[in-house]
DNA sequence: CAACTTTAGATGCATACCGTTTCTTGTGGC
DNA sequence: GCCACAAGAAACGGTATGCATCTAAAGTTG
C-alpha cells in the first residue's frame, strides 16, 4: 500500500532510547509485571495492555510468547506461585492435624493467588491443566497413607473421589461462594466432614 | 455545539416503522432476547451489543434498565430459571434415591444453564446473590427430615455446612473441574460421601 | 382531544482492548 | 565487524463499552 511518498522516514523516537531487553531477562520482566498487574486489578481486569505498558514494552512481544491471556496468566502462576509439595506438608503425627495443616496452607496458598485468579482461569480455559488442581490430590493421600501406617484409620485403598472431598469443598467455598473459611470453619471441615468420610472408606 | 446549521432533520427512518413497545412489555422481550443469547454463544461471548440487536432495539435501552453486563445476565436467571422448588423433587420412599433424583435434577438444571454462565458470573460479581445458591439447602434438609421421618437415619439435626457438601462436590464437579458427572458418578458421590456423611451426623 | 410527560429507539462520540502486521534498529552470536 | 534475530514502536481494523443527544411515539392528564 503505502509503497512510496508519504512517509519520509521520522519514526520519531519519544524518550531515551531504553535499553533493549533480551531473552531470560525480558521474559522474567514480562511474568513480573503480569503478576503485579494481577495483584493490582485482579483476573477481571486483566488485560495485555495494561501488563505491556507496566513493563515497559509493547504488545508484540507479549503475544510473541503467549498466545492468550489465560496462557499468560498461568506462566505467570507457574512463575510466582509454586504448586506446593509434599514436604510442604509437616507430618504432625495425627491424621486430624494434618489434614487441618494441609487445608489451611492450602487456603493461604489460594488466598495469595486470589479467587478469581482461578476462578476466572477456569472460566477461560477448558479444562485447567492438572497440575493446577491435583497436586492436591497427591498430597491428601500422602496425609492419607501416613495415618494408615500408623493405625490411626483402617488399610483399605481410599478411591479418588472420596480424597477429593475436603479439596473440592474448601475449593468450593473459594471461588464460588467467594468465602475464606476461618480456622473454626477448617476444623468443622475436617471434622465433620473430612474424618468421618476417610474413617468410613478405610474401613475400621 | 451543533446548535443551528448542519442538520436539516433528516435522522432517516431505516425500515417500518416498527410497533414501539414499552414498560413491562418491552422488558420481557429484553430478558427474553438476553436469555436466548446466553444460550447462543454463552457468557463469556455475551455482549450488550447482541442483545440489543436481537431484541431489535438499542443499548441505551438496556442501560436504561441495568448498569452491567452481570446485572443483566443476573435478572435474566431469574426470569428465566427458577430455582428448583421442593416439590420438584418427588418423595421416592428412600433417602438413597430422594439424593440421587435431587442431584440429577440439580445437574440436568446447571446443564441447561451452563457452566460458563455461573463460573463467569461468580468471577464479576463479588458475591453471588444467595439465592443463587442457597436454595439447595432447603431441599436437601427437606430430603433428610423425610428420612428421619422414616426411622431411616437418626434424628439428630445436621449442621448447615455438612448438608451442603453433596451439592457442594457436585459444584465444584460442575464449575470448576468443568466436567458434567455422569449417573454412574453421581451414584457414588451418593453412596461414598453423602449417605456416610448424613448418617454419621444425623446418628444412628 | 389537545397539551404534556415520559421514554423508546436511533445515532454519534470518546475510549479501551484485541490480535496482527509492518517497520526500524539495537543486540547478541559468530 | 557483519548478520540474523527480535525488541519495540506504530498503525490498522475490528469489537465493545458507556454516555450524550435528539426524535418522535406512546401513555397520561386536564
Amino acid at each position: 500500500m503505502n509503497l512510496s511518498s508519504e512517509r519520509p522516514s521520522p519514526r520519531r523516537r519519544p524518550s531515551p532510547p531504553r535499553r533493549r531487553r533480551h531473552g531470560a531477562v525480558l521474559e522474567e520482566a514480562l511474568l513480573e509485571a503480569a503478576w503485579e498487574e494481577l495483584l493490582a486489578v485482579g483476573y477481571a481486569a486483566f488485560t495485555i495492555d495494561a501488563v505491556a505498558r507496566r513493563a515497559g514494552t509493547s504488545r508484540p512481544v507479549i503475544y510473541r510468547r503467549w498466545p492468550h491471556r489465560a496462557q499468560l496468566v498461568l506462566a505467570t502462576l507457574r512463575a510466582h506461585a509454586p504448586s506446593l509439595r509434599p514436604d510442604d506438608f509437616p507430618d504432625t503425627g495425627a491424621l486430624r492435624d494434618d489434614l487441618l495443616a494441609g487445608l489451611r496452607l492450602w487456603r493461604d496458598r489460594s488466598e495469595r493467588i486470589g479467587p478469581d485468579v482461578m476462578s476466572g482461569l477456569a472460566t477461560e480455559l477448558d479444562h485447567l491443566p492438572p497440575d493446577t488442581l491435583d497436586a492436591s490430590l497427591g498430597i491428601t493421600r500422602e496425609i492419607v497413607a501416613r495415618a494408615a501406617a500408623r493405625g490411626e484409620i483402617g488399610p483399605r485403598p481410599i478411591a479418588a473421589h472420596v480424597l477429593v472431598v475436603p479439596q473440592a469443598v474448601l475449593r468450593h467455598e473459594l471461588l464460588v461462594r467467594h468465602h475464606r473459611p476461618s480456622d473454626a470453619e477448617l476444623t468443622r471441615l475436617v471434622d465433620d466432614i473430612a474424618l468421618p468420610l476417610l474413617r468410613h472408606a478405610a474401613g475400621g
